[in-house]
DNA sequence: CTACAAGTTAAAGCTACTTGAAGTTCAAGC
DNA sequence: GCTTGAACTTCAAGTAGCTTTAACTTGTAG
């Protein structure tokens, strides 16, 4: 009678019901109650806990949403723990930052470059793919050659 | 004697000598001559094709790099193709990149407001703890809640 | 000639899920 | 009460894009 079933769960937290189970099983979510049926039944407390868990969407890993978790769970251990894994977190998010950035202006120049030279020219006389093309290695200049220098490094 | 075995071609290429045979497994890259004793030879072209595949690194996906390879190899079709393929990548990592913002913005935040509230402070009191927990889904108001409808929607 | 580094293959492991098959249960309508 | 169809159940396999392991062969320096 009360409680949500698993549908419900996964409506309120934006999650794929396999997901849930998935996470049941590798541990990060408890076994849930059953219904007479064997269906589960949820709580908001479980609504609470996934809705942390997804966390993971914005690129932590499950093992440190699991060390999160269990911060949360076992108060004895620093709060400047959670801090410090967000830190560690922060840093590498802002590493990914910078790369995709380059990884933008790169590609952004690629299309560009495409636009000048290739104006509704098809042919087999296309500059561009020159310039991607496999049999160059003296000194490619475009595309990928550069994302390699400006993205990398 | 001529041409450089896979240690060679992956030191080249900033690639692993399995992801090398891998792509040759997958059919990105052709099956290179062998050596008597049945090592793998390279070419430069294999240098050249190795490094555009490595667009990869820059988010395309194998299929993506295999449409854009063989667009490469068939004059045929428009380089105008590649150019397509290239402007809806740049979308997505421009949407990837709106994402991250977001992303940064609130572990940031949560990581300001650890240092604010939990100066030092280890213990059961923590009001960061509190923010994340799992029980509260009245209204959670920092970290990953602030995260979700910040990064999210 | 003896090491040992670097090559070979095939197969399994990894993360974080998603998909499929095959069957059961629930809720609504008649 | 019965039927229908959505939603649930379990277990297994599939996905991407590699990485790792095992067990073996080949190449090269001293």
């Amino acid at each position: 009678m009360s409680g949500y079933k698993i549908g419900t769960l996964a409506e309120r937290t934006h999650t794929n019901t396999p997901t849930i189970r998935y996470y049941e099983q590798i541990g990060l979510l408890r076994r849930p109650d059953r219904q007479d049926g064997n269906q589960r039944r949820y709580s908001d407390e479980d609504v609470g806990r996934l809705t942390f868990i997804r966390c993971r969407e914005f690129g932590f890993s499950i093992e440190q949403v699991r060390t999160l978790a269990s911060l949360v769970q076992d108060r004895s251990r620093s709060c400047m723990e959670a801090r410090d894994i967000a830190q560690t977190h922060l840093a590498d998010v802002r590493a990914k930052l910078r790369e995709l950035k380059a990884l933008e202006k790169s590609i952004a120049a690629f299309v560009a470059t495409c636009d000048e030279k290739c104006v509704g020219g098809p042919g087999p006389d296309c500059v561009i793919l020159d310039d991607l093309s496999v049999g160059s290695p003296a000194g490619p200049s475009s595309c990928c050659s550069t994302a390699v220098e400006t993205g990398r490094a």
